[in-house]
DNA sequence: ATGCATGAGGC
DNA sequence: CCTCATGCATA
């Protein structure tokens, strides 16, 4: 299992700080003695993995090897003497062969999928699965985290419609039944909530990659609010943890389901909120399929936690590793200036003396770290003891907000809202090295 | 859990 | 060149 709970003694230099909240993921898992901080949004019980001892290494262990192939098979006998030989075990018989055959992230997900949307004892027919209404996407101008403005506050939409998902309400009530939903749950609570509309219709296609998860589209008319989402998200987190699941565990059962695994990182951003809404909107509908799986079938269990992700055999370039007064000088560089033309890239590189590329990536990423910050003010469980009111200034937006003159170069403005630019576009050399240049470095005239 | 990276798709 | 979704590699 994770062995992270050393993980929070790490410094964040200031400029870098994350999320504090995001510490809530790290402590308490497994009941490994660290405590929570007080971030936490569970008191997470003690996990006792419900695995039986099969002999295999690294039973949801993200820190495992992926099994190899030949060694997978072997697993075939121990996978039906636990699913028996019933029709749902068949089922997932035929789930696990159709993933052996093809171990790789590209799977063609249609008779596994066939199979599974067949079987009622697997799975409840996602809702709008028959015939759904087509709804437009309908971003509040481009921000994916949407406004508190629209979101925290019960603004309603005029182009929102209700939620056609009789069938799955139904089928929802019967899951909840025999257990927690809390999906369901935050489903009927949303029904009065503002909400984004994130799911579209789409033609069926069959395209390895990323046509995937369009190819599930219909599986779900999705209507969100960040509040929902927030509760998914943690709902998610608890029954996986509860269950002993790994982040990893999860992705590559969302493989068995729709062909194409995740990785451990996508599942902790998912369960962290820190991917962009759209992306959570997407995902929350295979992430809800897996919970509901694991809600409704305990036989389903081993064969979701024995799957190991193939490593991937492309050697990727190695990862540069900034150093951190780098990072400050990049970072204060970027509250002037988050989209550096190329010529000021190739500027930054050569004072850095780095790579022209890596100065670009770097950018590339935090423009995007700075999109998917999530406001801890604005979640619901309202750990972090701001008033709405105060986390509205400027100048508490999150360490990884944009700079402010963001919102007039294209970027979507934060749920802080537009604000004036606070301080002069130019670049002052002061400013972008206030802790003096980094060794070697000599001082060029630059403007911008 | 997160930093740096890749690659598809889009102007 | 960018954004965006995504993940290897690493702290």
């Amino acid at each position: 299992m994770y062995n992270q709970q050393n993980f929070q003694g790490f410094g964040h230099n200031a400029g870098l700080m994350q999320d504090p909240n995001y510490q809530y993921n790290m402590g308490g898992y497994a009941g490994l003695g660290q405590p929570n901080n007080n971030q936490s949004f569970y008191s997470f019980p003690t996990v006792k993995s419900d695995y039986v001892d099969l002999g295999f290494q690294g039973v949801g262990d993200y820190s495992a090897q992926a099994l190899p192939w030949n060694q997978l098979a072997q697993m075939d006998s121990i996978i039906q003497m636990i699913i028996g030989d019933d029709q749902q075990g068949r089922e997932l018989m035929s789930i696990a062969g159709e993933v052996k055959r093809n171990p790789k992230n590209e799977i063609d997900p249609e008779p596994v999928i066939k199979e599974l949307n067949q079987t009622a004892t697997l799975n409840t027919q996602p809702p709008n699965s028959m015939g759904a209404p087509y709804y437009a996407p309908a971003w509040n101008g481009g921000t994916y985290w949407p406004s508190p403005t629209t979101n925290m506050v019960n603004k309603p939409q005029a182009s929102v419609k209700p939620i056609p998902a009789q069938q799955y309400v139904e089928n929802q009530n019967s899951a909840e039944k025999s257990g927690i939903s809390s999906v369901a749950k935050s489903k009927r609570s949303g029904s009065t909530s503002p909400v984004h509309i994130v799911q579209k219709k789409v033609t069926p296609r069959r395209i390895p990659y990323k046509g995937i998860l369009e190819y599930f589209s219909d599986l779900e008319e999705e209507v969100t609010t960040t509040a929902e989402m927030e509760q998914f998200a943690r709902d998610l987190k608890h029954k996986r943890i509860t269950l002993g699941f790994t982040q990893a565990d999860v992705g590559y059962a969302l493989g068995l389901f729709f062909g194409k695994t995740f990785s451990q990182t996508t599942v902790c951003r998912f369960e962290s909120l820190q991917l962009s809404f759209k992306n959570m909107c997407k995902l929350k509908p295979l992430l809800r399929r897996w919970q509901h799986e694991v809600e409704t079938n305990d036989k389903i269990h081993e064969l979701l936690s024995r799957g190991q992700i193939s490593p991937q055999t492309q050697k990727r370039k190695h990862r540069t590793s900034i150093e951190n007064n780098v990072k400050r000088i990049l970072e204060n560089y970027f509250v002037h200036c988050s989209k550096p033309g190329a010529q000021e890239i190739a500027h930054i590189a050569r004072e850095l003396k780095m790579d022209k590329d890596v100065i670009r990536v770097w950018f590339c990423n935090r423009r995007q770290k700075g999109k998917r910050q999530v406001h801890p003010y604005l979640r619901e469980n309202g750990r972090a003891a701001y008033n709405v009111v105060q986390s509205l200034s400027p100048s508490n937006a999150g360490p990884f907000a944009m700079p402010q003159v963001m919102a007039t170069q294209g970027f979507a403005p934060t749920s802080l809202g537009s604000n004036p630019a606070l301080y002069a576009p130019t670049f002052l050399k002061s400013e972008v090295y206030p802790q003096g240049m980094p060794h070697g470095m000599a001082i060029a005239n630059h403007a911008t």
